[in-house]
DNA sequence: ATAGTCTATCGTCGATCAACGATATAATAA
DNA sequence: TTATTATATCGTTGATCGACGATAGACTAT
């Protein structure tokens, strides 16, 4: 019985979004400055700006972080529900 | 500070090798066996027997997974100790 | 030794990823 | 309006992934 089971995709899609060592810092960076932050992710990484970008776009979309606009800049945090939900499916494999 | 932190890259090992529906669904197959199996790992995938093959060996070089030979045939069996790494990782972040 | 079975590895190919610089977009400031 | 700042998006390039069929390797049985 091949299957496709909605959480083991679930589960694969946090994890690939994961995947990657400097979104795993971005993670924890959020996580660490208690909020969101922005343009002081680019000056702790070692990557370029428009790299960042796409990171946090993955995480976005993989629903781990959410961003909203404040005025001119973006301010970013941890998705709290996705992250838990991550874990969990973890927990539970 | 770019930190490399030795944490973050081991997460996102482990987080990488379960960024695919398929490899989640050896995980939980593995686990619901109870113990090990192979071949019946292939017949119950939409994938061919090269790629469940090739899944196994990404799972085994995370340390998710353990294979010891048996016979003629493979034996593999989630491997707890790196499964516990992997959520306590995910848990810590 | 030979044949049969099970699984890993090889070689290939198209698809996706990761990084960059350059550019576009959005908002504020002058 | 124009300039400035902050960030996203685009376009490109090389690297890695994911799948397959074919083949090789290891073990058992005859």
């Amino acid at each position: 019985m091949p299957k496709p089971s909605k959480d083991d995709s679930a589960l694969a899609g946090y994890a690939k979004a994961l995947g990657h060592p400097i979104r795993v810092q971005i993670m924890r960076r959020l996580e660490g400055l208690g909020t969101c932050q922005t343009g002081s992710l680019v000056e702790s990484l070692p990557v370029a700006q428009s790299t960042v970008s796409e990171h946090l776009r993955i995480l976005r979309e993989a629903g781990l972080v959410s961003g909203e606009v404040d005025g001119p800049r973006r301010c970013y945090c941890v998705n709290t529900e996705g992250l838990a939900t991550a874990r969990r499916l973890l927990q539970d494999l």
